[in-house]
RNA sequence: GGGUGGUUAGCUCAGUUGGUUAGAGCGUUACGUUGACAUCGUAAAGGUCGUUGGUUCGAGUCCAAUACCACCCACCA
């Protein structure tokens, strides 16, 4: 017996765990069916599940599903990220908390901690991914820093080293002055304020009283300029070119160079060239074969090159305009909206700083991953990312991979004594190499930087699989079949896997990309914690149930938009499965069992004709949405067929055969239920798998879990069996219509007439009188035999005139309004009915089809006109 | 500066190749008889589909321009 209530709570996680114990999530490599492989994209192993989250994996769980039901060997692939920056310095504020800093643990014990912590904590959003419902295969869950993925990582690094694909050098980085370490470009948001404009000028050397005007938003790193660019078109400038200008404070002469980055128009036109901590000025000195002075050190604070080593950036910028402003050399300051580079996990200002840094040849590697995706052999989806996508990689700069972190992938590099680099998958091999090298034995350091996550997340489709090894899921799962993630990390991961991929295995790391966008709070504003509108999916989890919020997440999931995040709405989902459950009560109630030879195709019942007839569409539409990525279609198909169809329909229009004495009509009608529930289970269960698997074990002793029953493909609808029933559905809502319009009290039971000169519809009214009185609360309904009488209320529907006599009750005057607006609204319809059809160019160029829809809606119209006439004739003068 | 997406009912959103009277959920109003369900049922109100032009027999849907919003990318002193 089935609970009264739906309490999702009750059964949710026992259900799962049943699932995972069983080992109902590993793929079964016996199918004889196409592979189907999702990798999923790793939380950060620090991380708690999130709204986004959520939606990322009921996508895939809900696409899982339905393909392990069509019998297809399915892997959806876990595991997690070691996430270098966000785990660093999440264990170090746990450190911060004792007063010990990474820099007193050394090296190797903070590693080991940061391994400690992950034990502790790590499983959180795996545990909540479980609660989601998520069906992943967890026997085979990694993590980006395990052994095999540490190996893969350091092969593909020799490799691409090997080919001259990674390389060091010495360039300009975005540095974070906070974690001390070389970020991407990727890392860094730029982010609008209003600054200041500083203008003032350096003394013309040799040239008592003369001047060189220049704008500057940052002055303090004046004592590394190495020259001032003017344009060589600047009329009123170029005079200068070729002398020298004094920096004041420092008094160090630098010449005043030709260039075209001086723009004459912004500005003084002359702009001061540091080349050492602007991009740039970098070019420029480049060109010019400037020198580069470093003013800064590794925390952002001056350095010993200026006057004011050891404090910051900001503080330096007072010092150096007081002192200008003492030297009579500031001219003014204005206000000046400009971007200011911040880490994005740091949330402090990026500075360009000159470091080794160690980058992979990106613009190589982007081309074998533009071609794939220009030949279709990797599709996005929705196709507009495509564009996003190559715009960013021909374009793509040289990725810095290399990090001075110490939680990560440590570089497979070591240096012999002359710094000489050895690049090798271990240490022994590098030895070797270093031996045969020095034709002698020389200790050998290893390079300190780590790699940037990016890195080793970059080769998860393959590396998950077992590569660099061969193995039996490599072969059967790679190119995986779909990569569903949101279009934030298009950049950081997608194109990443791609360059990765295309290198390493020379084929697709996966076949389609479905990107979602963003969950958003229910008014469109980002979700942040510092605006308190966070919305946590294990909260809800616990009000509404998993099912709900899955439901929630595929109903509002359309290509191409954010979601806006809705209680009001879940909590409708988790009506909807109310809804359900009490429907299988209602069968349950009524001994609705499934029959082992019951054949759908063979009933004899129009209302289980047709509703067998509507339950088939139903999967259909489903099926052809999933196939389509179109999520929220795919659930509203089957939301609109259990409540709208099967609840509001055909359970009120079985009550009188269930509740009634053909037995062989009852007998028919419970077999049919339970056909229908059990469809409803299958196709239902992609979306609220716990929900559909607790009716499914409760409702009847089954041969198989309901996760991996057969999807049904097979389906064939019967067009003519809709029909009839549909008829009587019309006869019941113009009934119902009429009678709330006419304030008929609910309990009265009324006689109804049909006039209809097809002999089809008398059939109908004898084969539906019984529905439609229970559902219209009616007496009786039949065929009009004699005359109208003025104490009728008539309507029409589609070619039948409806009436109820209404003895004494009539109110003739609210009569002939209510027929009054009838009139209005058929004549508004013919006005345009006509209007096209007197159109010649409709007539002669529209489709036939068309126009003989047209045609036949006007006669209608004009029939019904007629009808609705004779009735204002009737009552005339009542 | 470049690019992308959005603008449809009070709110949040659907609307697949142009073709009935533009749909849903929530909210609102009225009424609730019945032995699945008040986490419910029935009925109803509510929209000149951002604006302006164009293409077409026909435009929410295609094209152009424009306004506003959101996001992404970019080295502008």
């Amino acid at each position: 017996m089935l609970e009264k209530n739906y309490t999702p709570k009750d059964f949710e996680e026992k259900i799962y765990e049943k699932w995972e114990t069983n080992g109902d999530f590993k793929p079964d490599m016996s199918s004889d069916k196409d592979s189907f492989c999702v990798v999923i994209p790793p939380p950060n192993v620090t991380g708690v599940l999130h709204m986004g989250h959520a939606l990322d994996y009921t996508l895939q769980d809900i696409l899982i599903r339905y393909n392990r039901m069509l019998g297809k060997k399915v892997l959806w692939q876990v595991g997690t990220d070691h996430a270098g920056i966000a785990t660093q310095m999440v264990v170090e504020r746990n450190l911060a908390k004792d007063g010990i800093s990474r820099h007193d643990l050394g090296r190797e014990k903070f590693i080991e901690t940061v391994w400690k912590w992950r034990e502790q904590s790590g499983g959180t959003i795996c545990k909540q991914l479980r609660r989601l419902g998520a069906s992943c295969d967890w026997s085979r869950e990694r993590f980006t820093m395990d052994e095999g993925l540490s190996r893969a990582v350091r092969k593909i690094f020799v490799n691409l080293y090997k080919d001259g694909l990674i390389y060091k050098a010495k360039k300009l980085v975005n540095w974070d002055s906070k974690f001390m370490t070389a970020v991407s470009d990727l890392e860094v948001i730029q982010k609008e304020c209003v600054g200041k404009m500083y203008y003032y000028r350096y003394p013309i050397e040799g040239e008592e009283g003369k001047y060189i005007h220049i704008a500057t938003t940052r002055p303090e790193t004046m004592f590394g300029d190495t020259a001032v660019a003017v344009s060589k078109d600047n009329e009123k400038l170029k005079h200068l070119i070729g002398k020298n200008c004094i920096i004041p404070i420092i008094n160090r002469a630098i010449p005043i160079i030709a260039d075209e980055h001086a723009d004459p128009e912004k500005g003084t036109g002359a702009v001061k060239i540091t080349p050492a901590h602007d991009f740039n000025d970098f070019e420029v000195g480049k060109r010019h074969d400037l020198p580069l002075i470093n003013v800064l050190n590794p925390d952002a604070t001056l350095n010993e090159n200026t006057p004011y080593e050891g404090i910051t950036t900001l503080e330096a910028r007072q010092k150096t305009i007081d002192a200008l402003s003492e030297l009579g050399l500031m001219d003014k300051i204005e206000d000046h909206p400009m971007v200011i580079p911040y880490g994005d996990r740091s949330g402090v200002i990026i500075e360009p700083l000159m470091t080794d840094q160690w980058f992979v040849d990106a613009p190589v590697l982007a081309k074998e991953a533009i071609r794939v995706v220009e030949e279709g052999e990797m599709e996005f989806l929705p196709k507009t990312y495509e564009k996003t996508y190559f715009e960013w990689m021909r374009n793509i700069q040289p990725w810095c991979i290399s990090r001075q972190l110490w939680w990560g992938h440590q570089m497979p590099i070591w240096y012999g004594p002359d710094g000489h680099i050895f690049c090798e998958e271990n240490e022994e091999l590098a030895q070797a190499e270093a031996d045969k090298f020095y034709g002698k034995h020389e200790e050998l350091t290893r390079e300190t930087d780590v790699l940037d996550t990016w890195f080793s997340s970059g080769l998860w489709a393959f590396s998950t699989l077992g590569w660099p090894d061969k193995t039996e899921f490599l072969d059967t799962f790679y190119p995986t079949s779909v990569l569903v993630t949101g279009f934030d990390i298009i950049f950081f991961w997608v194109a990443r896997m791609m360059m990765m991929s295309m290198y390493m295995m020379k084929k697709v790391p996966f076949k389609k990309c479905y990107m979602h966008g963003l969950i958003r709070d229910e008014h469109g504003h980002k979700m942040s914690k510092s605006k308190n509108n966070t919305v946590d999916p294990i909260e809800t989890i616990e009000k509404y149930g998993a099912d709900a919020l899955r439901f929630f997440m595929a109903a509002m999931e359309t290509q191409g938009r954010d979601i806006n995040m809705s209680e009001a709405r879940v909590a409708g989902y988790r009506n909807f499965a109310t809804k359900l459950w009490n429907a299988a009560r209602f069968g349950e109630m009524n001994e609705a069992k499934p029959v082992a030879d019951f054949n759908p195709d063979n009933v004899s019942l129009a209302v289980n004709k047709w509703i067998i007839a509507k339950a088939k569409e139903a999967t259909l539409e489903v099926t052809k949405n999933l196939n389509a990525y179109r999520f929220s279609d795919s659930a509203n198909s089957i939301y609109q067929f259990v409540w709208g169809t099967f609840c509001d329909w055909y359970i009120e229009m079985i009550k009188p055969i269930l509740y009634g004495e053909d037995e062989t009509a009852k007998a028919e009608t419970k077999a049919t239920f339970a056909w229908v529930m059990d469809r409803i289970l299958v196709v239902l269960h992609p979306f609220m798998p716990y929900i559909t698997t607790q009716l499914w074990n409760n409702l009847a002793t089954r041969d198989v879990e309901l996760m991996h029953h057969t999807w049904p493909t097979e389906d064939v609808v019967d067009n003519q069996a809709k029909e009839a029933i549909d008829w009587a559905i019309e006869v019941i809502t113009v009934i119902r219509s009429l009678r709330a319009e006419m304030n008929l009290p609910a309990g009265a039971k009324l006689k109804a007439y049909i006039k209809d000169d097809n002999n089809k519809i008398a059939i109908y009214i004898k084969d539906f009188a019984n529905i439609i009185c229970s559902l219209a609360r009616l007496e009786t309904i039949e065929t009009l035999n004699g005359e109208i009488t003025p104490d009728m209320v008539q309507t029409v529907c589609q070619s039948s005139t409806i009436l109820l006599p209404l003895k004494g009750v009539v109110d003739f005057s609210a009569e002939r309004e209510r027929l009054q607006k009838e009139l209005a609204g058929l004549d508004k319809n013919l006005a345009g009915y006509a209007s096209k059809l007197s159109n010649p160019n409709f007539v002669e160029r529209a489709p036939i089809k068309v126009v003989e829809e047209e045609k036949k809606r006007q006669t209608e119209a004009l029939e019904n006109k007629a009808k609705v006439e004779e009735a204002l004739a009737r009552i005339a003068n009542l």
